[in-house]
DNA sequence: CAGGATCCATCAAGATACTG
DNA sequence: CAGTATCTTGATGGATCCTG
């Protein structure tokens, strides 16, 4: 049994079901993995997000120790977004979906002209 | 740019991101990683999920390419769900997660007793 | 056994406008 | 720049009952 905030879980993949049962957030996290990012940079690279949803969407991940916010006392305002450690663990996972979609394509759909928005990873953990 | 049933996608997370975006089809998968299930069996396994939701995610999934259905013409009615390969394909990326969530807890949870319901799984591929 | 048929509550997320 | 504040809606999933 494993106790998450209050919560309990059966299984291990439900936790992460639980956190990453939205639209956004591993969309976001993705991004983060090429480097900590503005908010303003967050909010164009991933595709079609509305900024309230952006926002709502950073605030539970930093709840949720996922990510880390910094933010600099300047005019105007400069805030970094980061992955903390246990956000960095999710390297491998995003990895082997981003694998799993491209054979998704290769079986069930096709490629075509257009270019893609992938961030530039490094494999290593 | 890839195109999935009349969907364009700049990003191959977004693939998976659409398909998995809900609260049961990973967990559904999980269980399936073990072996073909019947449809009772899976309503046992999943824990909390309502015969209808099933049904309705089973549907998807198979709609999706992800898993097959084969129904046996006897009284009682038996149905059986397996693992496409595409399906079976989802096996690395649902034991980096699974691997991810323990992590998880040991940063941001506890361990408690109890019983889980992980199914036993080969870790290859 | 393996669903189907309804009805319903909730909530994530979109659109739009505004601000320290 | 980095958010807030409202308003609105579409879909997901829950509850319950029915059936080939």
């Amino acid at each position: 049994m494993y106790l998450v905030n209050g919560k309990a879980y059966t299984c291990a993949i439900a936790i992460a079901q639980d956190i990453f049962n939205d639209k956004w957030k591993l969309g976001i996290i993705w991004h983060l993995l090429s480097g900590e990012k503005r908010y303003k940079e967050l909010f164009e690279e991933v595709c079609e997000i509305t900024q309230k949803t952006l926002t709502v969407k950073l605030r539970e991940l930093e709840e949720k120790g996922i990510i880390a916010r910094e933010a600099f006392p300047e005019i105007p305002p400069k805030v970094v977004y980061s992955l903390t450690p246990i956000g960095e663990k999710l390297r491998p996972v995003l990895n082997e979906m981003f694998d799993w979609g491209i054979d998704y394509v290769t079986v069930c759909g096709a490629f075509s002209e257009g270019t893609v928005c992938e961030p530039k990873l490094s494999k290593k953990a």
